[in-house]
DNA sequence: ACGATAACGCTAACGGTTAGGAATTTGCAA
DNA sequence: TTGCAAATTCCTAACCGTTAGCGTTATCGT
């Protein structure tokens, strides 16, 4: 998949952003995120403060770990799949299956430590819409434009807002359905 | 409209709030957002720093003063209609308008502040949510549910997504037909 | 081995924000 | 008018995320 080579320097790197990483969560799941400062997150991962930033941009994105994923999963989905689905199928399957992925017995803790603090809740959000300005590109070559239109934007937003709203839902799969069905009602429209 | 009871307390704390907005905006529009801080602005409101946290609660609140109004035309449009058009219909008109005014000639320097910082880009996303939060309510009505279902918070978001959406466009009111159509087909759909 | 460079550390600060508590103004009734 | 309660403002001192400046250590290529 994604083997870089790794000299020793980089090993090195990605093993401390990983101790800050895990360190800073288990903290933060069992204290609260809002009662764990960097600078003991830092104290408790052996690093200085500065080092954490200078791996991860903000504290929220201690959090968000490994998100470049889930960017990389909606892209596939629509640029990877086979000519035998549209690309509003395939974009269905994948978020049903990340949904269920993501509302998993082992995520219920995380989600609830994003739920419990305004600053995460935001950070989510930014998350996404920069997840949709990348699937607006995927989109947009599908549709036959070599740059995201307005539309194009719109629709990855539209199917994107997926996840804030399934967490929400009683019955998250039933909401992607809801959901993707507007968007295809909307992509179909958009002729 | 909405002409309170003001007693004299109420007046002068609307002043005192008006004054710290007004000075803070001109500060911004003339220095830039991210050269003013909130010890200076306060200073030259000539009130505690403490002050303007009693009136405002953010630094970017100081920017948006105004917005509830805008929530209001937007639930209004809605729920106020004549009975000759549709949600969707009153919807269109009231965005178009809305954009009219907001990317008209005195607005721009405005706008050009909001672009000119990240912070203030994030505080007017999360406020079109705030205001798609009310206006799910009301569409939510529209369509005979009680209180706002998946569905319905999904078109508001969507409708209200015209704002960052038609600022970027070349032709913002093209851009919002563009969207509405969408919105309009998921609407539609959503039976 | 050695110079270049990346990674890390330390200190001190900046800027938004808040707690604590005093001082002042307003509303209202005696 | 006087007195009192509530609302508003003020001041000080901090807290916390974040960054700049600069020195130290580890790793890489030669």
């Amino acid at each position: 998949m994604s083997e870089q080579q790794t000299s020793r320097r980089e090993r090195k790197k990605a093993a401390t952003r990983q101790a800050i990483a895990n360190t800073a969560l288990s903290m933060f799941l069992e204290r609260g995120y809002d009662a764990v400062g960097i600078r003991e997150v830092a104290q408790a991962a052996d690093v200085a403060v500065t080092t954490v930033f200078a791996h991860f941009p903000s504290k929220e994105a201690l959090v968000f770990d490994r998100d470049q994923g889930l960017q990389d999963r909606l892209v596939q989905a629509v640029t990877g799949r086979g000519a035998r689905w549209s690309a509003a199928e395939a974009l269905r399957d994948e978020l049903h299956a990340m949904v269920h992925d993501l509302t998993g017995e082992q995520s219920v803790a995380f989600w609830r430590l994003v739920d419990s603090s305004e600053d995460l809740r935001e950070y989510e959000t930014r998350m996404w819409q920069r997840h949709a300005d990348a699937l607006a590109v995927a989109i947009a070559a599908d549709r036959g434009h070599t740059e995201p239109v307005t539309t194009d934007k719109a629709l990855a937003r539209y199917a994107l807002g997926v996840f804030p709203l399934a967490r929400d839902a009683p019955d998250p799969a039933a909401a992607v359905d809801e959901i993707m069905d507007l968007v295809a009602a909307a992509w179909a429209a958009a002729r």
